[in-house]
DNA sequence: CTACAGTCTACAGCGACTGTAGAGGCAATC
DNA sequence: GATTGCCTCTACAGTCGCTGTAGACTGTAG
């Protein structure tokens, strides 16, 4: 079995050298052999691993799932339900942020185009910002990540 | 006038003490007066500036922008268009993660709905992460904030 | 041999806060 | 006047998921 150095695990993998170590530090990827040199080397395994973390992440999965899911999948006869549950969580997640944004949207909508230009003291947008009662989102949560 | 303490501002504006400071430390708030034994004094004129920020931020956009914005409001005979040319930015850029939440949503949801149960070895969510090439994001942009 | 690209470690920085520690201030009650 | 209990102060570390930097070493091609 021929094995890789991390650079070309990234280009394999998509995912940066940076990254790399990075999620081996957190202890996402598990530590490699070396070269006598100590140079990291990985073997075509640390490519799927890899995959599989960059595919969870661009879902939009938190780090923490993606640990809990690679774990699940490291120990296959556990049941599918708990990778279910992990993955209708994020996706109530997705929607919560989803409605956010969407509430979001609307409100900056109407404010640009009720501006009708001229100065900024007559501005409508300006206005809107100003008015603290003209706040059509209700809930008080900022809109945050993802 | 009388003045108010930093609690009494928190309350009034709706948001933390530990955020006031933090928006004195980037500048966006000034230095307000001190009492003689050291604490932070403000006038009414400050909670409109926080109230400002509040619903700046509530509205997602970000802190440059808010920047900008308070700056030309100061300015009152300024032209509106600056001030809709960032708004419609921040419209776009909301309209560009919505995009990908989306699709995130729609993903998700068609990994959820084939899942039939059972063990892991066999969970189609599973399969997914695992499965490279069923990658429906064609954008490789990481969704990130917001 | 000389470039130059790749790799190593260790640590700082991003944004927008939040949390902590340890000290001091202020008003009300006993 | 002493105590209680909340408020405020500064300064700094932590959050998340990386990214960037510095300075040194390694590996390979010309």
């Amino acid at each position: 079995m021929r094995q890789m150095t991390i650079g070309q695990l990234s280009k394999a993998g998509g995912v940066k050298v940076t990254t790399i170590r990075y999620y081996e530090s957190i202890g996402l990827m598990g530590e490699p052999d070396r070269s006598e040199s100590g140079q990291r080397l990985y073997c075509d395994d640390a490519v799927h691993r890899l995959s599989f973390i960059r595919h969870a992440r661009d879902l939009g999965f938190p780090m923490d799932a993606v640990r809990q899911l690679m774990k699940l999948q490291t120990d296959p006869g556990s049941d599918c339900s708990a990778v279910d549950a992990i993955a209708r969580e994020h996706l109530n997640d997705v929607r919560k942020r989803l409605g956010q944004l969407e509430a979001l949207e609307g409100e900056l909508k109407r404010m640009i185009s009720s501006c009708e230009g001229g100065e900024v003291g007559e501005c409508r947008v300006m206005a809107a910002l100003n008015d603290h009662s003209d706040c059509i989102t209700e809930t008080h949560e900022r809109v945050t990540a993802l």
